[in-house]
DNA sequence: ATTAGTGGTGTTTTT
DNA sequence: CACCACTAAT
């Protein structure tokens, strides 16, 4: 629908009313700011993703401005389609056009309209974090770097840290000689990248950045475009980002900025909530509105979480509160091994569902990807349908990368990673002898790699089969040009040889199918995309300044393949499906459920111990346990194993600290600890377990040390044994103690008592 | 050239 | 345990 400019104003007015209706006065406040920039302070569940669509769809309402005229950012596809959503239910609009979307996603489509003046081939591929890391073990394997002495993965991290701060190879300082030998890897990285045309996650924002802060007409022209930037989830940008926002609010533009220090848990990849005190202090400027009013949880959940957030030091301040009643308290399950806390979660839900919850209301939350298995396997066994976010997902499966990555030479042959994937897979007789002559062809001539495979003849069979792959190629590329997206996937499908590959395979039925849903998924990205058709260049063309429209005939290949690198894709079966909800606390931010269960709460799982010896990582995994414990609205079970399997074997963990940051008052616990006495007068003391009385070690002959035992030092306090060797006086335990850390200990000469 | 098998190693969170 | 890199056998 074309935008007149201006809306009747008693329709605005009626409509006006009907978009404000039940905001609180600090929403209304929010909602209603003047064009100057603001920050708003938005606790969780206090409506902030209210807040931020009401203002968007006010501004467009009263005549403000046109949906052309703004910007709205956030970090996830899935809170940028949900805003999408909202705004339509609001107003009567194509939001299609729109300038929504998280800050890779604008960037992506920023550098594609003006590809030649961000320096780049009008097909330029995005690399994921996979991409980028095999990319860089081949740049080093080229150079004959040490990777002892130089991990491919410390490079990676080395590259995007400075790339997140927005920092180029020659400005980054040098301390030593290892740091200028990463330098130079790091810049000898960004040389490879372009010379293949590839592009990775961090360099879409700092490539974006570097056009708009050269280019005086390019940034004239956006900035004259966007009268107001809104920005999702503040506190997880980083300083590089922060800079792009202000690059383009110019002097006369608006940053409403919506974000929540409390719920900041990207640090680690370079987010900085310390762009909330600076925006505060410099944009601002004292305009900030705090939201503390929840509509999502009930009391005894919010007081756990304001309880929980109490112990960080580094925060804004304040405190979340709600109109309505205490509610349950929350509900602590101590088990003894991971399984039995699965099963407990099991039967749990088995009642929430019998009780009328239904499943996909119910989330199961946990620190990382890797304790979903125990999970799954017992969720499995009792046939309860669930779905798992996260993980290795649908674009990221190594047969759509093979599929892709013969989409992607189709693209740019430029692309190495592309060719080496793929050139012998199926397999061609090319062998590691022949991969090298072609990559010392390449390096020599300074050629790609499909150059150096169309020009360099090799003998025997490794040379036919590199000519019968580049015939393939352009046979393919050439069937392909005119179709549309779905029948290129489907002839790329079809004749790479893909599918005969896994046919051989005695586990490839799963691949094959998935290589037949990737033809659907670019059906219905076809189908998406037809929407919208030329809404954007409409808009982005009143100044002639972009870059000629991309071949058409391409242009749909490379808007499926940038979004297969940015949005990996929730793409999986059973979508619709009541399921329950398993995911990592990360991804479970922005959500929320009536019931959630919050699992492996013990020390080194959550807090993680990667996290302990980094400067305020406690404080971030509190912040994760507080966006944890607010996604509830009704009931939150919290659990802990005692021991758990991890990397292959079993580990003896003590209870996460942040549980006894939890008021007891609060809790109430579903299987009290009590003493048991075992054997000839030996106390020990173990859990009581509703679930599964039988205990690992009743199986075993009573010894009052047992690995797993809980004990009290009079000095070092409470521990958990871990480990146990000797006999009789030479007998000695190793506990983990939970203020002193491991510790060997006799047990002639230690003063232990089991707790 | 390809594959199967071995041994050593490292593991958080995501666009 | 899962993923590599490398080796030995085909």
């Amino acid at each position: 629908m074309p935008y007149n400019g201006r809306v009747n104003s008693s329709f605005a007015h009626v409509l006006g009313n009907q978009i404000l209706a039940g905001l609180n006065p600090q929403q209304l406040a929010a909602v209603t700011l003047p064009h100057e920039s603001a920050l708003i302070l938005a606790g969780a569940g206090s409506g902030k993703t209210r807040v931020l669509t009401t203002r968007i769809a006010w501004l467009i309402q009263t005549g403000q401005i046109s949906p052309h005229g703004l910007m709205a950012v956030t970090f996830t596809n899935k809170a940028s389609r949900e805003m999408l959503t909202r705004i339509s239910a609001m107003l009567p609009i194509n939001t299609r056009g729109m300038w929504v979307g998280t800050f890779h996603g604008l960037c992506n489509r920023l550098l594609r309209t003006h590809f030649r003046d961000a320096g780049l081939p009008q097909t330029f591929q995005i690399l994921d974090s996979q991409d980028q890391l095999a990319l860089i073990k081949r740049l080093m394997k080229g150079l004959n770097i040490d990777d002892e002495k130089y991990p491919p993965r410390d490079l990676q991290y080395f590259i995007n840290g400075y790339k997140e701060k927005g920092t180029r190879a020659p400005q980054v300082e040098i301390y030593d000689d290892h740091s200028r030998r990463l330098n130079e890897l790091y810049a000898e990285y960004d040389k490879q990248c372009n010379r293949e045309g590839v592009v990775d996650f961090a360099e879409l924002m700092l490539r974006c950045f570097e056009l708009l802060q050269r280019n005086e007409v390019l940034r004239n022209h956006y900035q004259q475009r966007f009268s107001h930037i809104l920005v999702d989830e503040f506190q997880d940008t980083s300083p590089l980002q922060f800079r792009w926002l202000t690059l383009l609010a110019g002097p006369h533009n608006a940053i409403f900025a919506v974000g929540d220090d409390d719920q900041s848990i990207y640090a680690f990849r370079g987010a900085s909530s310390k762009n909330m005190f600076e925006f505060e202090r410099d944009f601002a400027k004292g305009r900030v509105i705090k939201l503390e009013q929840n509509y999502r949880s009930q009391g005894n959940i919010l007081d756990a979480a304001n309880a929980l957030i109490r112990h960080n030091r580094l925060r804004l301040g304040k405190e979340l509160w709600t109109a309505e009643g205490q509610g349950e308290p929350l509900r602590l399950f101590e088990a003894a091994t991971d399984t039995e806390e699965a099963s407990f979660i099991v039967d749990e839900v088995k009642s929430l569902r019998s009780e009328g919850t239904p499943l996909s209301e119910i989330a199961l939350l946990y620190r990382s990807n890797a304790q979903s298995r125990v999970l799954e396997h017992a969720l499995f066994n009792a046939s309860l349908p669930y779905r798992v976010y996260g993980g290795l997902r649908f674009f990221e499966r190594q047969e759509i990368k093979h599929a892709l990555a013969y989409l992607r030479l189709i693209a740019n042959p430029e692309d190495d990673g592309a060719l080496l994937r793929v050139i012998n897979l199926p397999t061609r007789g090319i062998g590691a002898r022949s991969l090298e002559q072609l990559q010392e062809g390449s390096r020599m001539r300074g050629i790609s790699l499909w150059e150096s495979a169309c020009s360099t003849p090799l003998a025997g069979k490794a040379g036919i089969g590199v000519r019968t792959f580049v015939q393939l190629i352009e046979a393919l590329r050439a069937r392909c040009l005119g179709l549309s997206l779905p029948e290129m996937v489907e002839i790329v499908v079809a004749g790479s040889g893909l599918k005969e590959y896994y046919e051989a395979e005695r586990e490839g039925a799963d691949r094959i199918e998935n290589l037949n849903e990737l033809v659907t998924a670019a059906t219905g990205f076809e189908i998406e995309a037809e929407f919208a058709p030329a809404d954007d260049s409409a808009a982005t063309d009143q100044a002639p300044i972009s870059d000629e429209t991309a071949d058409p005939r391409l242009r749909a290949l490379n808007d499926f393949l940038s979004h297969a690198s940015l949005e990996a894709g929730e793409h999986q079966a059973t979508a619709g499906a009541d399921a329950l909800q398993l995911m990592t606390v990360h991804s479970a931010k922005g959500l929320e459920f009536q019931a959630v269960f919050i699992s492996g709460l013990e020390e080194g799982l959550f807090p993680h111990e990667n996290s302990l010896n980094v400067e305020d990582g406690v404080e971030e995994e509190r912040r994760l346990m507080y966006v944890a414990l607010t996604r509830a609205r009704q009931r939150l079970y919290l659990s802990v194993a005692q021991s758990r399997m991890l990397h292959g074997q079993t580990r003896y963990n003590l209870v996460s600290r942040f549980l006894s940051e939890v008021p007891e008052g609060l809790l109430k616990r579903l299987n009290a600890r009590r003493p048991v006495t075992y054997g000839a007068g030996i106390s020990a003391s173990t859990w009581s377990t509703p679930n599964s009385p039988r205990r690992p070690y009743s199986m075993e002959p009573a010894s009052p040390w047992k690995v797993g035992q809980n004990v009290l030092h009079s000095k070092f306090g409470p521990g958990v044994i871990v480990n146990a060797e000797g006999r009789g006086s030479d007998a000695r335990v190793q506990v983990n103690f939970r203020q002193v850390g491991l510790k060997w200990l006799s047990l002639d000469y230690a003063k232990l008592t089991p707790a």
